[in-house]
DNA sequence: AATGATTATTTGACAATAGCAAATATCGAG
DNA sequence: CTCGATATTTGCTATTGTCAAATAATCATT
């Protein structure tokens, strides 16, 4: 990518940052006129929503320092919001939970909030409101650092067939500097397949990834003997998990499940990803031949696996 | 939309509200060890992108009481960071605007926000970054009042035919039931159109909001004399602006200016918002048929329009 | 079981941040 | 010229958050 898209998208971060934290911050110190502050309306929820967390629990996920957590704890205990049960196991813990005045109190506030959201989707269109979860939704995944979900292979479904020509298109495009001739071969196969696969005998596998596509393959029939693996591609998004190992897998293990002889498959020299793992999965390369095609000069290869 | 669904919403903007918070807290209140408070490292941004501001103005637009804000002026002109000029006008005003040392200490906040930014961004993979940064565009417009992004109409680029496949499968499985048979005929469509169209006289336009791609329309030839309109389809993202409208439009006025003498187009009667764009444009309804086709029964529609 | 290192929490002292209300100076309309 | 409104300042105060040291329990090792 190039430099001033790159900076372009930090620019872009950085004004929803500022966007983002005038948009909280309407909601103030004191949030929603509630007696809590917003830290301790958030240890709060913590407190409710966790089964009887340690004050060190709450303080990683708030980030908060372990003084003032303690002074805040302390309060509610005051209050008489929560209790604190000693941990037989570890003395120098206590296990936090709300007291009835304190579901009460985590109620009051948790419906405040609740309406306060409801108040300014209200005003949106239906299709606004699911646009803006979706969004929400989305860069929530992309930026909690958590491993992510290991992806899942599953049968196409509507829309999947599109994708498949959509991310070939555009990967191979912006990767490899392809022209449009390859999308529409893609979409060629692609066509073709839908309209007149033998399910017994042909198939497709979709990678998903937190229920987005990241990759798929196709096992057709080339013969009666012969089965031909089509269009592997593993999204960038879902690299560095073996994603292609195993969609590999997948079609060979269909394969002989169907009585095929042999699988045979047409790539090219520089996509040297997926001529590893074809190599690894056990097939030999038996001939290569430069062509031009897609606007570029490439070297065709046709590999093979007996079974 | 039915109570739960709402009720779901509202969680996961709540949930992201949370999710935010913390992630703009790491930032803290001292932000990025720089000698600036939030409150103040805002402020100094206003003052830097804004036109010689008065306190009012940054005031309102950061939500800041007055009086702190009145301080945070003073301590950035002791520090040398701002002047303050009089405002004949109003004497009661102050333009605002940094001194050398001043925009010398923004750039030096500037340049570390920026950096944090593009480390967080670094570690995702393109298409994510990509998919971040739509994302946060998107809650903003919607969030912030203001009028929707206009939608524009491009050619297609990479990936948009396989989008165009995957659009129709998807919205025409989930809306009306159809099979698979429907994507492959939409994907065979496109690939014909992608390896052999003639650029003189057949086009596609792709209509797109915000980066994403909400709209299509393909004008191709049938005969020397008679133009072919094909794959109509406003995504759920983009409707109730006119779409449909613009993008039939397009193909209309392309089609006189190709000399064709008539458009023709092939609609179901259940597609009712299409039905009602065409007639709209002047097409008019010349044959009619029932016939199974998608795993449907359904009424198929010649429609045309003399130019 | 004694040792030292680590961990969870508490406490004290303090600084930064924020908010309210009253004061000041100016403006604008009549 | 006067009155009400406006932009900013000032005094006062409470809250919020930070840092460092203290306390008490646990863990790993000998």
């Amino acid at each position: 990518m190039s430099q001033p898209d790159r900076d372009g998208q930090i620019a872009a971060v950085r004004a929803f940052n500022r966007f983002y934290t005038s948009k909280l911050g309407v909601l103030g110190q004191h949030l929603l006129k509630s007696p809590f502050s917003l830290s301790e309306a958030r240890v709060l929820y913590e407190i409710a929503n966790r089964d009887s967390p340690s004050a060190k629990e709450i303080g990683i996920e708030l980030g908060l320092d372990p003084g003032y957590l303690s002074r805040i704890v302390q309060k509610f205990e005051q209050d008489g919001l929560i209790l604190r049960k000693e941990l037989p196991a570890d003395r120098r813990q206590y296990q936090l939970g709300l007291t009835a005045k304190g579901r009460l109190a985590f109620a009051k506030l948790d419906r405040s909030s609740h309406n306060e959201v409801a108040e300014t989707l209200a005003i949106l269109p239906q299709g606004d409101r699911e646009r803006l979860t979706r969004a929400m939704v989305t860069i929530e995944r992309l930026l909690s650092n958590t491993a992510p979900a290991a992806a899942s292979l599953r049968e196409p479904r509507p829309g999947d067939m599109g994708w498949v020509v959509q991310s070939h298109g555009a990967l191979y495009a912006s990767e490899y500097g392809f022209d449009a001739s390859f999308e529409g071969l893609v979409a060629e196969i692609a066509a073709k397949f839908l309209g007149s696969f033998d399910a017994s005998r042909e198939r497709c596998w979709i990678a998903e990834l937190d229920g987005t596509q990241v990759g798929s393959v196709f096992l057709v029939k080339h013969s009666d003997d012969v089965a031909k693996l089509r269009l592997l591609l593993v999204d960038p998004a879902g690299r560095g998990q073996g994603l292609g190992r195993r969609l590999v897998g997948e079609c060979v293990a269909f394969a002989r499940a169907c009585g095929y002889r042999k699988i045979t498959l047409w790539t090219q020299s520089i996509l040297t990803a997926a001529r590893k793992t074809y190599q690894d999965a056990g097939f030999v390369l038996v001939a290569s031949e430069p062509h031009r095609s897609f606007g570029q000069s490439l070297i065709g290869e046709t590999w093979e696996m007996k079974l």
